[in-house]
DNA sequence: CTTAGCTGGGAAAAGGTTTTCTCAAATAGG
DNA sequence: CCTATTTGAGAAAACCTTTTCCCAGCTAAG
């Protein structure tokens, strides 16, 4: 009977509540009852309710919930990095929070584009999402979005934050401390700092707490070398601290992976041996670069993981009617120890 | 009388159509079919009705209208690429072929764990989306969770896909090929191909384009040289390819950009001149490597954004009821040139 | 035996929108 | 002037679930 020239899948229709209530003997009522433990009724009722549900793949509809409820159990991630260098991570450990509550995550990276911003926006507000998180690729820069005065809470993870709201960022200086105390903890005493553009605050916070830490260890201060994010600044950044003949550095924290990477090739290349003659570390622990450089390169981790577990959580309580005090939570950074940083001498 | 110890942000509660209704003094159903251009009314009403609306700022409800419509314009991008090296690009062309149509898409990171896979996808299913996407970090692996018989349709998109079903993944001969022929027509006679590991499928698909494009060319096949994705790899071949004293090869087709890397900074170490003593050419075009090496590297694009795109166009039309042939579609890579490969003598 | 209280379960409203059906008034046709 | 048709708009059902209220029957207390 059936023509049966192009095979078009047939996808069944969901099986209702009322299905299942049906096929039991009882009412919707009773049935919904039964299934989310509330009401009264004999054991054996509740029981039998049940295995109809299993026994026909009962699944609620998420959607008739949810207009009940006026919850969707769905958050928002807007993110305007491309890439996803770091709004991956982030992600993770939002999605790694949420997802045991049953919550789900519309992704939607905007670009640097207000009209698309705009659009992804309304679609997540008609979506009635409980909250959204707003994430980006630098921690001073606002996504091209205005999320002020929206229906739902909103919260802040490695973006510029609107005033009042609440945010999570990495703690930049903290993870600059670690890096340069690291390195003072080994016996250097000449550490030099190469990072990227004076456009980015965080290139500020991190050489004010490496001049904080060189002072309080009685070091001398060389003024940070900015230039860009990227390994040929590195490379350069080599010839200015190492062409001058005297007070050579014996250690370099650097801005970035990719900035450590330059001045590890550039080391080599003057035919200095890293760790014995120099030091380096980097920052972000960005693996693919720290595992690929000769040697591996020690690294300030951001815990953008844990950082978006904290936003998932923090947007979760909000949803619930938990009030957060707004503001800025800096959230620690960490040092992965690889080889390049050199060891104690009695290690 | 407000206790303003702790500002609690209120949100308003949304205007419904019923608001929008009453406000122009007509039913909802006449509300209704005057925003949908639907339904018989004098063009002044219509028109009342919409500005009412506007000034109201009523947007409806996206759940009641999927439930009542069996479409919650919503789709599952599901992947196991934590790093998104290859799933964000995806992702970017789906969402950019979707988000003009209203759909949202909830991205899912399954790792390798067969039970949040199951989770994430009940989730998905519950939430009644209209279709899933499920893409990966590699063609030749499943993504560890049974996308079969789901009450929804699904499309694969740069992982292995279930017998039956439609996928889309990139051609990976045919972008050898694309490597392969331009080093013939810049007059390269000896080249060499150093790849990934055997267990990876286009390990195999690449190699085998290469050794035709050779054949076809009446140049040398040497066999490729298989070991990891790694640069270390990529330098650590160049060692076997140049110590042997004859036959060594003026071009290097590389089987991603960190391997190209590799080799790239040996022949320097060797004192050979990229690309003047040797071509070399990347696939992956990860731009942060392929512009970070010395040349930057001529490279592969395997036009995931294209796929991405196709992708998601198709499950839209698969979503609306069109039949789509099932099958892998394979989709053309393309040579993004830049400097490591050389030019041609008159260019 | 009467009344109060409990028990098991159902009816109905609510959530917000779309769509079909119905109906009164207005218009056209004869 | 009377009937047939069109026009403008509303009532109600449907989507699916949850929750509040209600009721009939039963038990226990007085």
């Amino acid at each position: 009977m059936a023509s049966d020239d192009q095979p078009v899948p047939v996808f069944p229709k969901p099986v209702t509540l009322r299905d299942v209530a049906a096929r039991a003997g009882v009412s919707v009522a009773t049935a919904s009852k039964a299934l989310n433990d509330q009401g009264r009724m004999t054991a054996e009722t509740r029981e039998r309710i049940r295995e109809t549900a299993r026994s026909l793949g009962f699944r609620p509809n998420s959607l008739a919930q949810s207009l009940l409820r006026r919850r969707s159990f769905t958050v928002g991630l807007l993110t305007n990095d491309t890439y996803g260098r770091f709004s991956l991570p982030l992600m993770s450990g939002i999605s790694d929070a949420l997802v045991d509550n049953g919550v789900s995550v519309f992704l939607c990276n905007v670009e640097e584009d207000p009209r698309l911003g705009q659009l992804h926006v309304e679609a997540m507000l008609d979506k009635r999402v409980d909250g959204i998180i707003a994430t980006g690729k630098r921690i001073d820069r606002h996504l091209p979005v205005d999320l002020a005065d929206l229906r739902v809470p909103v919260i802040y993870a490695f973006t510029q934050p609107d005033p009042d709201a609440v945010a999570f960022v990495s703690d930049d200086a903290g993870g600059a401390r670690l890096a340069v105390e690291h390195f003072c903890r080994l016996g250097r005493r000449r550490i030099a700092h190469v990072s990227g553009p004076a456009s980015f605050a965080v290139v500020h916070a991190r050489a004010q707490a490496y001049r904080d830490v060189l002072a309080e260890n009685g070091l001398p201060v060389t003024e940070p070398l900015l230039g860009s994010w990227s390994e040929a600044w590195g490379h350069e950044a080599v010839a200015h601290l190492f062409d001058g003949k005297r007070d050579r550095p014996d250690a370099v924290f650097c801005g970035n992976d990719q900035i450590a990477r330059g001045v590890i090739d550039a080391l080599r290349e003057r035919g200095l041996d890293v760790p014995g003659d120099v030091g380096v570390i980097g920052f972000d622990n960005w693996e693919i670069v720290a595992e690929a450089t000769r040697p591996p390169l020690t690294s300030v981790d951001m815990n953008l993981v844990a950082l978006g577990r904290e936003a998932g959580l923090t947007l979760l309580s909000l949803v619930g009617g938990q009030p957060a005090a707004p503001g800025i939570r800096q959230l620690p950074c960490r040092l992965v120890v690889r080889q390049s940083c050199g060891r104690l001498p009695d290690g």
